[in-house]
DNA sequence: CCGATCACG
DNA sequence: ACGTACGTGATCGGC
């Protein structure tokens, strides 16, 4: 049996193209020839060469318009539309195929997917061939057969589309995918189908009836809403069939047996690769100038031999990988440890991790990715990671490295191939099986991974001056976090299930009221019935420009017109009603651990600036502005015999902002001990401090805030309520009074365009490509990272630091008191009750003293029976 | 699966 | 003339 590939040449170009601009910005290379497109065309073409191990090969393209459809040229003309940075792609990528030794075909006035379509039909034909199809394009899916199959290409993955799977899905034999797309249309492919009727609505009445003709023809049994939309799209329908129907009889001029694939020619490859300047691709492909190797992505990179654990060791330092199943480490089923001692790896199944925990305990030197997963995981069976020096996953953080929580994706920078976690397991409704010696070898792959980049990333950090940082507050950060999270929060459920209760009984009454004010019933979350109502049937005035033809229905809009209607309030409740019940109620409830506890993940390797994040569930954003909503924090309660403690910086930010300026009024300011923001009214509208208002406190407290966050006078105004123009006087009268401040910010700015990144105080790193982008509002995007990432970075690194200097003293003093949660500049601890006074002492020792800026460091500390009394 | 919305610092 | 504050996560509706 001979096998085909037919490729939608158009299809990938246009979905890579997509795919890796990014708000607009498009990888070039030095010479400014756009190469994007190319680079996911080709990877794609490589994955598929060696997914499919095809003998046969094509690729097709369109070729102008086509005839058949002249008719429907307006039709047509929405999809034609092609940036030029694409358009300039298309030579290039077809170069690039020849260079490859693929065929590839375009057809004058037929498209790509015709080409494709009529080979398909040769494959029926011929008994010794079988094709499969490559494209994102639903449409192709008509073309299965029971020789023919379509690989549907995903966001990342893709569905394997076979006769089967196809009536599966869609319930109907694959060739009525085109009365499927008549009635339901196809946005991106312009095909306006039936207006109203969506997939599910279309594959009831061609399953019923089975086809558009016929259920045209019995257009009087179907009821109600449906049959209007019919008739009323009757034209549309019929001409979105013509358009969706590939054409299968394009005079080729050519046959399958001409589709032959033998390998590339290297020189020709070598030469494109170079131009676009793909080096990573370069060294993929394993290409030397002088090779003539047709076996791509074979390095020795990606070679691995697994012995048998008994075999292992002891005495060399090793690198391990700890794989669980679920995309929650904390939830997820441990598989089993991988082992890498630099020659051989070793794979220790989860049966049998308790006979084998001396290797993690002993004093040899370890290294991994993601230690925080590694211990938290372990910790189920008692097992304690000892000595482990190196997480490479927070090195590559510490190097800004783009991460994914795939150790996969960091593994491609490093020219490795590693299967993603997906490719290898599947997801969780579709699991791949494999067989235990691919699993061992994937897991070794890893562990390998991570003990042969080690070296390049501790360069990396040393290069980058982030020793400090990585060595003395990130890597024994991991240790403090993995203990929160196997703490946890005690949870008051039946606290909880009051306020339930009571939440029902209100979003009740609030909903009736609001049916009853609106004259009709409707969804009141969703955001388009709501607009709806609200400026076309009850008319009230829009405020603000209406933007794309859309009405907002956000908080700021509806505050603005909350005295035009008594509606307006009642909406608002209720969505805050809503969040507090799902989001705050009924949310946090199903949180809860067997142990009556909450525990929240920290990732400590995903924001840009160096704050951790929280998540399953969410713990930094529980209400704490709102008084009534802030009651939820009663639910968060202390163990037995002890109080919960907060203690958090006042104003870090600004103070970082203050001493990194320099701007000494400013120091001063904070050097008085007053409260910053009276002190600023004093200082901007020349009173004394007695005379300062609410008025211009609350000024100088937003125009504090926008500093912060690289200022505008629009964005101020915005805040405030008021026009751009008294907001500006206000920003101008502040950097006056402040004068270092401006020239502190045009500094930094220019630093960020010469280097092309920023740092903390600490060195923390962050790129910012946004300054290269020749779109303004994107460039000034970058300029307010530029600004606000070593502030909000610096900040950061002080609370980790705190953090690590707090843990360890309650360690060193041998106390049981324990920090919980952090919530940027806040963290929480259960203190027993015999202890608070010492902790106290602790805590706020550690945080004021945690990093010496050149105005103090504040911190606040209150205690309570559960968190809302302790803030 | 994405955008809108809104919770936090 | 452009249209705008920095950094997150969870949920919902609607495609």
């Amino acid at each position: 049996m001979k096998k085909i590939v037919l490729v939608d040449g158009n299809n990938l170009l246009f979905r890579s193209f997509y795919a890796t601009s990014y708000q607009g910005n498009i990888m070039k290379n030095s010479k400014g020839f756009p190469t994007n497109a190319l680079y996911g065309f080709i990877n794609m073409m490589n994955k598929i060469i060696k997914e499919e191990k095809p003998s046969y090969l094509l690729v097709a393209f369109d070729k102008g318009k086509t005839f058949r459809h002249d008719k429907y040229d307006d039709y047509k003309a929405g999809r034609m539309a092609m940036p030029d940075e694409l358009k300039l792609q298309f030579p290039k990528a077809k170069d690039v195929l020849d260079a490859m030794g693929i065929k590839h075909f375009e057809i004058d006035n037929y498209e790509a997917d015709d080409i494709v379509g009529t080979l398909a039909k040769l494959v029926d034909i011929d008994n010794d061939f079988i094709a499969t199809i490559v494209s994102s394009d639903k449409d192709l899916l008509q073309l299965i057969s029971p020789d023919v199959v379509v690989k549907l290409l995903k966001q990342k993955d893709y569905i394997m589309m076979t006769e089967e799977e196809f009536r599966k899905i869609y319930g109907v034999d694959p060739i009525k995918m085109i009365d499927l797309k008549a009635l339901m249309g196809d946005a991106s492919d312009n095909i306006p189908g039936v207006k109203g009727i969506g997939e599910k609505t279309a594959i009831n009445l061609i399953s019923k009836y089975g086809s558009l003709e016929e259920l045209y023809n019995n257009i009087d049994s179907v009821g109600g809403k449906t049959k209007e939309k019919l008739i009323n799209d009757k034209d549309a329908a019929f001409m979105s069939y013509d358009i969706a129907t590939i054409y299968r009889e394009v005079p080729l001029g050519f046959g399958l047996e001409d589709c032959k694939y033998d390998g590339y020619d290297n020189d020709k490859l070598y030469e494109l690769l170079n131009e676009f300047e793909f080096h990573s691709l370069l060294k993929k492909l394993s290409l030397n100038t002088g090779s003539t190797n047709n076996t791509n992505l074979n390095s020795e990179k990606n070679n691995i031999e697994v012995r048998d654990i008994s075999l292992f060791d002891q005495n060399k330092p090793f690198s391990f990988y700890v794989e669980v199943l679920g995309s929650n480490y904390s939830k997820g089923r441990l598989i089993g440890v991988s082992l890498y001692d630099g020659e051989y790896s070793y794979f220790i199944d989860e049966s049998d991790i308790n006979k084998y925990s001396y290797i993690f305990e002993n004093n040899i030197q370890k290294f991994t990715y993601d230690l925080k997963k590694c211990i938290v995981v372990l910790n189920k069976y008692n097992i304690r990671i000892n000595n482990c020096v190196f997480d490479t996953m927070v090195g590559c953080y510490m190097l800004d490295y783009n991460l994914k929580d795939d150790l996969a994706f960091v593994a491609q920078a490093f020219d490795y191939n590693i299967p993603l976690y997906e490719e290898f397991f599947g997801t969780e409704k579709r699991p791949k099986e494999f067989s235990v010696e691919e699993l061992k070898s994937f897991c070794g792959l890893k562990a390998k991974f991570i003990y042969k980049s080690r070296g390049e990333i501790q360069d990396g950090i040393h290069d980058f001056n982030e020793d400090d940082l990585f060595y003395n507050v990130e890597m024994p950060l991991i240790n403090v976090l993995a203990d929160m999270e196997m703490t946890g929060i005690k949870l008051d459920v039946s606290y909880l299930d009051n306020a339930q209760a009571e939440l029902e009984e209100k979003m009740d009454l609030t909903l009736k009221k609001i049916y009853s004010l609106a004259g009709m019933e409707f969804n009141v979350m969703s955001p388009a019935q709501l607009s709806k109502v609200l400026f076309e049937v009850l008319e009230i005035p829009y405020p603000k420009r209406v933007k794309n033809g859309k009405y907002s229905t956000s908080k700021d809009i509806l505050d603005k017109i909350i005295n035009k209607h008594p509606i307006v309030s009642e909406v608002l409740d209720y969505r805050a009603l809503t969040k507090l019940y799902t989001n705050y109620v009924v949310g946090l409830k199903s949180e809860v651990r067997e142990d009556r506890r909450i525990h929240t993940s920290y990732t400590q390797t995903l924001t840009r600036t160096g704050r951790l994040s929280s998540v399953s569930p969410n713990l930094q954003n529980i209400p704490a502005r709102d008084e009534y909503s802030r009651l939820i924090r009663k639910a968060f309660v202390p163990d037995p015999d002890s109080v919960l403690l907060s203690s958090d910086y006042s104003q870090v930010e600004l103070r970082v902002f203050a001493s990194m300026s320099g701007e000494e009024h400013l120091i001063e300011a904070f050097k008085s001990g007053l409260d910053i923001h009276t002190k600023t009214a004093s200082d901007i509208y020349h009173v004394p401090v007695e005379d300062v208002t609410k008025a211009m406190r609350r000024t100088a407290k937003a125009v504090n805030f926008g500093i912060v966050y690289g200022i505008s006078s629009f964005g101020l105004s915005e805040d405030l309520g008021i026009d751009i123009k008294t907001a500006k006087e206000f920003l101008d009268n502040y950097l006056n009074t402040y004068s270092g401040i401006t020239e502190y910010m045009e500094q930094e700015k220019k630093d960020a365009y010469t280097n092309g990144f920023v740092t903390t105080l600490m060195n923390r790193r962050r790129v910012i490509e946004e300054l290269k982008n020749k779109n303004y509002l994107i460039r000034s995007s970058g300029e307010r990272m530029a600004l606000n990432t070593p502030i909000q970075g610096t900040a950061a690194d002080i609370m980790k630091k705190a953090m690590v200097d707090v843990y360890d003293e309650l360690i060193k003093r041998g106390l049981k008191s324990k920090i919980l949660l952090q919530v940027h500049d806040e963290i929480i601890l259960n203190v027993i009750n015999s202890e608070l006074e010492e902790v106290k002492e602790i805590v706020k020792d550690k945080m004021e003293n945690a990093f010496k800026l050149k105005v103090p460091l504040e911190v606040d500390i209150q205690v309570g029976n559960n968190w809302y009394e302790a803030k």
